[in-house]
DNA sequence: CAAGCCAAGTTTAACGTTACACACTCGGGC
DNA sequence: GCCCGAGTGTGTAACGTTAAACTTGGCTTG
């Protein structure tokens, strides 16, 4: 299918406007209002100028549109790794929410690197972005504030107070406290938490910490820190080591809340793979509501953030300061969750 | 943190060279070449722009560096879903690999619809892409050459013969083979396979269902067609429902082969969820080689694809077709595989 | 000491697109 | 017969960046 070309056919060469326009014979003018569907155009050249578009396989420069329109329509989604079951399912989501507002996702990898963190938030890279929803992990609130300085920003996750952009986050505190007082009230008394990120971290995990606290606390029960391993990243081989440490030493926990479900997936892992019997012998809770979690085995009770809501809520705020530019103080909206209880945890 | 802005700060306003230029005294070429680390710039003017830069939070216009450019150091990697594990998990790994070459990579979810096939093909969209490495569902091979036309790509997944572009994939018959053959060896006679979707479907379901019956063939079993259930994704929740019925059927297998891991691990939760045991009851084995799979409970059996050794390949190959406009016959390489023998079919 | 050369800049002209202002050609109303 | 407006279409300038050609002045070199 060999397309005709003007002027020389280098390897690289795309037709431009400017070909289309040579070739039937009208001005650039009207091939770009043919391609935009502007009016003031007849018919009979509308034609002929849509032939000429199919019979050389033009495309509109999307640089160049983007350097006219000063903004190029897309957003960037930059969480620390895609293949984390939560930001997966998230990311589909983003993009669905994104494309029915007309915009395009481009996920980044900041693998809770700080300089990685850093790019992302100033929009360095070859991709113009028009703003970007942005999950932190390496970055405390001023450096976020400083790097995205005026980009729409909407930031995923707990922040105490004022964020340095439009937060979307769910209640992570209570989740935690649900999770952990449903393990209580199932009679646990050696309850571990798997997730704690030593140093600043994210805030989520502190918040998480916080609600596991609390819980521990309303139930009358001392805090062990000994129950609380720290991780060097929310992975399934991560929640196996710590939770399986956990299991090996001298006083094992009988449930274990991890803060997501790749660690809880772990530690499930950890448990079966040492003969012991989940929940009966040790009960495992996550966080996150990932599919994942609902087809694991034992099928594993987690805390479901309202995703879709999430996505929903991040794109429509970006898009608000993108296209108002949106001057209005921040705003911070929580989505709803859910304790999906399953048998992780209550067994048949 | 305000920025300094010499002409009207309107919201979503970013200097530019000029601007930048204009401050430190100096002409908007030399600020070019300072940002772009060209030589002719004395210590001293490169102290100052940097100065300014800094100030103002400069950062280059992509769109306009890529209109300049006539490219943009982006590639597509167009897939059904993002959020089926080995997609993240392949995802993850392309854009390490095009990291390490100088490219990023945006994520493009056709979902199996043949429109949205077609638009990441032809680069219609807010982004200008170099080039794609895309994984067709939709889409026959003529009609994939026709859209791509002309542009860098490289295909995913078995290709009969000569590809519209460079493919990359692993022996999808090789595969399935051993893992049936493994199935049988373990003393299995009636070996269930989950993923065929009817009509033109995906090359690859074609081979691994060819794989499938030439084990069964070796073995001198008959095929029996009502072990071979249709599937309208590659989803867990499919794979339950498919293994459910044919567990619940009349005849029910004593092993599942699926197509994939998503597949595998719904087959393992239907067995479970019903009473049976895996794998004395029905072995299960996938394909894709995930890092849910291992953590799955049993452990799966899978055929699991040199992954990084794709990605590799895969953006070594779109790099050669846009770099050096390689106008060379299309290559086939093919990666290979391991099949990961797991308790879901041996058990202890 | 003229010729040449180098470092440190500047000027110019694109890349492909589109907003805006302008031009032309018809019919029809007065 | 003249003007007006609607319907079509064209020309110009700009978006921000950079390759390439050009300028300037100081310094080496034969």
């Amino acid at each position: 299918m060999p397309r005709e070309t003007p002027g020389s056919a280098r390897p690289g060469w795309r037709p431009s406007l400017k070909d289309v326009a040579t070739l039937a014979g009208v001005s650039v003018m009207t091939v770009s209002n043919v391609v935009r569907g502007a009016p003031n155009v007849s018919a009979a050249t509308r034609e002929r100028v849509l032939d000429v578009i199919e019979r050389v396989g033009y495309v509109p420069n999307s640089s160049a549109r983007n350097l006219r329109a000063g903004r190029s329509g897309v957003v960037s989604f930059a969480i620390p790794a895609i293949d984390n079951s939560y930001f997966a399912e998230l990311a589909r989501l983003m993009m669905d929410e994104a494309a029915a507002l007309g915009r395009t996702v481009l996920i980044e990898q900041t693998k809770g690197d700080r300089e990685l963190e850093r790019r992302a938030l100033t929009g360095y890279g070859p991709t113009p972005t028009d703003g970007l929803v942005f999950f932190p992990q390496a970055l405390d609130g001023a450096q976020v504030s400083q790097y995205a300085a005026g980009r729409p920003l909407v930031l995923l996750g707990d922040r105490g107070g004022q964020g340095p952009g439009d937060v979307v986050t769910v209640d992570n505190e209570g989740g935690a406290r649900e999770a952990v007082a449903h393990l209580l009230a199932t009679g646990r008394r050696r309850v571990a938490a798997v997730g704690d990120p030593r140093g600043p971290g994210t805030e989520n995990s502190h918040r998480r910490l916080a609600g596991y606290r609390a819980a521990l606390r309303q139930a009358g029960l001392p805090f062990d820190a000994g129950l609380v391993p720290a991780v060097a990243s929310y992975t399934r081989a991560q929640g196996e080591a710590a939770a399986g440490a956990l299991l090996d030493g001298g006083q094992p926990p009988d449930a274990v809340f991890a803060f997501n479900d790749m660690l809880a997936v772990g530690a499930v892992h950890a448990a079966l793979s040492r003969g012991l019997r989940v929940p009966e012998d040790v009960a495992v809770a996550g966080f996150d509501g990932t599919d994942e979690a609902r087809y694991c085995n034992p099928p594993l009770t987690t805390v479901a953030p309202d995703k879709r809501g999430i996505a929903r809520e991040a794109m429509r705020m970006l898009g608000d300061r993108i296209t108002r530019g949106d001057e209005t103080p921040y705003r911070t909206v929580r989505m709803g969750h859910q304790l999906l209880v399953r048998r992780s945890t209550v067994g048949r």
